[in-house]
RNA sequence: GGGAGCUUAGCUCAGCUGGUUCAGAGCAUCUGCCUUACAAGCAGAGGGUCACUGGUUCGAACCCAGUAGUUCCCA
């Protein structure tokens, strides 16, 4: 068979995908094994995939294939969430398309559309998780608003009720006049922005006097019940028991004195709105104000205004300047930053109103997910994220969890027409327990709560709900999968939901719901901004699969992407991925046209490149596994990359690979062979939860394998003790023949170092690879045997003729490379150059340095009296060694003059 | 305004208990090579006052204090 010079994921990507669900390798069910689980993020069912999506999956991915392969029962639970605000106004946005107004239609009209669309597009996002490579166990897949979850939901509801967590009651919200909703503070996000801030005259009542107050929002004016002043104010102390005179509406209203004013700001003079602004609602309690609600719901000036009825807020703010202005009441106007709440939805900016919601009280439910927190039953990743939640948990206010809403688990609450209200599941229990408050209840007269629940109300049981914990408390899924094990998801929503799925856990499981969660980063464009759709910044990832291919994609992404780090995303890494790819490819394709002589007997470099190999992928493998223990995702990655092309490609197969004679490739040995298979085996598969697609088309080409022996569900390479491998080491000068890992690459690293030397005088000199040279080498009586060791494999990767020696003549004529262990010398033509000479004495400089520090540091009383004998010793190992390289350096100099 | 973090090569980041296996990796750059696995490649090379200033220590990228810049969280 012919292969192709470069690798194409298409035509393995789709053919894979589909062999793996064929054989439902990602199915999971419980059994004996241990399992290993994940719940999806369940991402907006009208969403479709961007980057963040893409990192975030990719992750999990890696680590339920890696999990897989170790023989955990791994379980990764897909689905979607049903996003209340975002998918109503989708669908309100789709209906006003098409003519429909939501306010003409009724609540299950309504939706019915909802429904409607959400069938016909919804769940695109989890079709596209296919194209990434996702193995998720499809059979499982969920939705937060389908019926056994949203019955969950209701009886969390009238559960945490009776209990007395729930209340209901007046507060002020932030109010989205888009939405038309109430939004959790979570759900505001703070923006600084670029404002007036106006100075305005206020009359004092039966006096030719005027106080001037500073605001940002001249617009509620018409709310104003009090000016506030501090009570040290030296300024307005004599108004104590006066009044001030609104202006435009000319209500009276009182001066108050409060120590929150802050002095420096303004005036000093604060006009006081309880209506819309949270400290102003706080300052109208503690001083009985009244409130006077002069914006309506969509963000226009209400009846109780008076005024400017019906305009937009933001209309009259200018309008209601220039009154004032003309009137002679606006003193000034000053340019300020302030910050101000954008609705994380719809981008509205959000008007804190007081409105009768729904609360879940914090305080005690949430006390077990902090300790648990702190205590390291769970653990956030990164561990700097722990400091962040701490301060939140601490500080947390009661949850407002009603929507005005129609998209999304109506609120189980029954009202009468007399006041009263019980909480149930259906209007005929609301009814009879109606009766017991107002024996005359009539059906009719029972209306149930219109709003519904926020959306976080539900994915907050997520854990729980996807095994049916709540359904079934004792079933055989959520006995077996909970507490899940990890959970991948972007910090934006460690309150939103993974504090609030940890209260969940706690409160209906008594238990975590995971053990650890790996926070991601943000994917931002090159120039730090956040990918987004209105910016127009992020990339099509589906695009990104077809261009680099999936596994390219997701090397790309998890190359940058250390746990917490934001992620500047840039299309080169996925280059780097698809390149990766294609040297994997390469590298098969050399493997697979040797072929192979039983006859041959393994020559002496491949002899000691397998057990040089083998040594190596051990040591990288003990590595690997402990960065995915640490969640270490990157550098599990890079340490990976680095054994496949450098270790694997540039060292071994170059040490093994068979030579070329009359144009043809001389066979290989079967030991050798054999030994490469299994090699590539390996890496193989420790690279497969990284690129799942291409491993698992080469595992299938190198070998003749059944249907079901694939790689996906191919065991992960156990690491196996090194222990056979004989290697000399030299311990208080005396030769000792010892077991030792760390020898066998220490010392290869010095060998690298004398071939990179013969390399660049072949390359200095213009000798082709193929022709021969000669190179001379003076070992140290220990180094010897090392050298010894490998010779072979010198003479194979860069063609010389090696020739041992002892004499230590000095070489005037030649190319040389002195370390004082082993020291390298090519004959050159010409005689010694100055620069040869001038190299050779900034070397001798430069170690005679080194060493003067070693001695000075240890002949210093102190550093001997404090340090560790191990680092004593690496001293004077350095003294030595440093000594006779600058013996080495100056009998070559000495032979030069 | 309160709190937390970050600042190491052009870029993205490692650097654990202070000590030449401490100044590292990948990418990018530069210079040679179309050498029969791979130019999506090979060989080689050059990049850093570890933000700044002081302190502790025999010894500081690492510990302490302050300064600057920056990001995030909360109000």
């Amino acid at each position: 068979m012919e292969l192709p010079k470069t690798y194409d994921p298409k035509i393995t990507e789709d053919k894979w995908y589909a062999h793996w669900l064929k054989h439902k390798f990602f199915k999971s069910t419980p059994d004996e094994r241990v399992p290993y689980t994940i719940v999806i993020p369940p991402p907006n069912v009208t969403g479709v995939l961007h980057m963040g999506h893409m990192l975030n999956n990719t992750i999990q991915d890696v680590l339920i294939r890696m999990k897989r392969m170790q023989g955990f029962n791994a379980c990764w639970v897909p689905g979607t969430d049903h996003a209340s605000i975002a998918t109503e106004a989708k669908v309100v946005a789709l209906l006003k398309e098409k003519g429909i107004n939501k306010s003409d239609l009724t609540r299950e009209e309504f939706l019915k559309y909802a429904w409607e669309w959400k069938e016909k597009y919804g769940g695109i996002i989890l079709k596209q998780l296919e194209k990434l490579g996702a193995s998720c166990d499809w059979d499982r897949t969920r939705f937060t608003m389908e019926e056994d979850l949203s019955a969950a939901v209701i009886d969390v509801f009238i559960d945490l009720y009776n209990k007395g967590q729930i209340y209901r009651g007046v507060r002020m919200v932030n109010w989205d006049p888009q939405g038309l909703t109430a939004v959790s503070d979570e759900e505001v996000i703070h923006k600084e922005v670029n404002s007036k801030l106006f100075y305005v005259k206020y009359k004092i009542e039966d006096a030719e006097e005027w106080i001037t107050i500073a605001t940002t929002r001249p617009e509620t004016i018409l709310g104003d019940t009090a000016i506030c002043v501090h009570p040290d104010d030296e300024r307005y102390k004599h108004l104590k028991g006066k009044k001030a005179i609104v202006p435009i509406i000319n209500r009276a209203v009182p001066i108050i004195f409060d120590t929150y004013i802050d002095m420096e700001f303004g005036t000093g003079a604060l006009k006081v709105t309880p209506a819309h602004d949270i400290n102003d609602y706080n300052l109208g309690v503690k001083h009985k104000l009244e409130v006077i609600d002069t914006i309506a719901p969509d963000g226009k000036m209400s009846a109780a205004a008076q005024f400017y009825i019906g305009e937009d807020r933001f209309a009259v703010r200018k309008k209601i300047a220039k009154d004032l202005e003309e009137m002679g009441q606006l003193l000034k106007t000053e340019d300020i930053k302030n910050k101000v709440g954008y609705s994380e939805r719809t981008n509205a900016v959000i008007e804190p109103r007081l409105s009768m919601q729904w609360f879940l009280k914090m305080d005690i439910i949430s006390k077990p997910a902090l300790d648990n927190v702190l205590n390291g039953e769970i653990k956030l990743i990164p561990e700097k994220f722990t400091n962040t939640y701490k301060h939140w948990m601490e500080n947390v206010h009661d949850w407002c969890i009603s929507r005005q809403l129609w998209w999304g688990q109506q609120i189980p609450a029954w009202y009468d027409n007399k006041g009263n209200t019980v909480v149930c599941k259906t209007k005929t229990e609301a009814i009879e327990k109606l009766k017991v408050k107002n024996p005359d209840v009539k059906s009719e007269d029972v209306k149930q709560d219109e709003d519904v629940l926020d959306t976080w109300f539900s994915s907050w049981l997520w854990p729980i709900s996807v095994f049916d914990g709540f359904k079934e408390p004792n079933g055989k899924d959520i006995n077996y999968y909970y507490p899940t094990n990890d959970l991948v998801t972007a910090p934006e929503i460690l309150f939103f939901w993974v504090a609030r799925m940890i209260i969940a856990g706690y409160e209906y499981r008594g238990q975590k719901p995971f053990t650890n969660v790996y926070l991601t980063g943000i994917v931002r464009d090159k120039q730090g901004r956040k990918m987004s759709k209105s910016l127009g910044n992020s990339p099509d990832p589906i695009e990104l699969i077809e261009k680099y291919g999936a596994d390219g994609v997701r090397v790309g992404m998890l190359l940058c992407s250390p746990a917490g780090n934001d992620l500047p995303f840039d299309e080169s890494t996925c280059e780097q991925g698809r390149n990766f790819s294609n040297k994997i490819w390469n590298a098969f394709r050399l493997i697979k046209g040797w072929e192979v002589d039983a006859n041959i007997v393994q020559n002496e470099a491949s002899k000691i490149a397998t057990e040089w190999f083998d040594a190596k992928l051990n040591e990288q493998l003990n590595q690997i596994n402990d960065l995915y223990s640490k969640y270490r995702m990157s550098e599990a990655l890079m340490c990976t990359y680095k054994l496949v092309w450098d270790d694997f490609c540039a060292w071994y197969l170059e040490m093994i690979k068979p030579e070329f004679v009359d144009g043809k490739s001389l066979p290989i040995d079967k030991e050798t062979y054999d030994a490469t298979i299994i090699f590539f085996e390996k890496i193989l598969k420790v690279m497969h939860p990284f690129m799942p697609f291409i491993t698992e088309e080469i595992w299938s080409l190198i070998k003749v394998r059944g249907e079901k022996d694939c790689i996906i569900v191919a065991e992960w390479p156990k690491v196996e003790i090194f222990k056979d491998r004989i290697v000399p080491n030299f311990k208080n000068d005396l030769l000792i023949w010892e077991t030792s890992l760390k020898n066998i690459f220490s010392d290869f690293e010095i060998i690298k170092e004398a071939i990179k030397f013969i390399r660049t005088v072949k390359l200095r000199r213009n000798i082709k690879h193929q022709e021969n040279i000669e190179v001379i080498s003076l070992p140290l009586l220990q180094e010897e045997i090392s050298l010894n060791y490998w010779k072979n494999i010198i003479k194979k990767i860069t063609n010389c003729n090696l020739i041992i020696t002892h004499e230590g003549l000095i070489k005037t004529n030649y190319d040389c490379w002195i370390n004082g262990k082993m020291d390298f010398f090519i004959a050159k033509k010409d005689a010694k150059s100055i620069e040869d000479i001038e190299k050779l004495i900034g070397e001798l400089r430069y170690t005679q340095g080194f060493l003067d520090m070693v001695v000075k540091k240890l002949s210093n009383e102190k550093f001997i009296a404090n340090a560790k004998p191990e680092l004593l010793a690496n001293e004077q190992k350095k003294q030595a060694d440093a000594e006779a390289k600058i013996k080495a350096l100056e009998e070559q100099l000495a032979g030069l003059k």
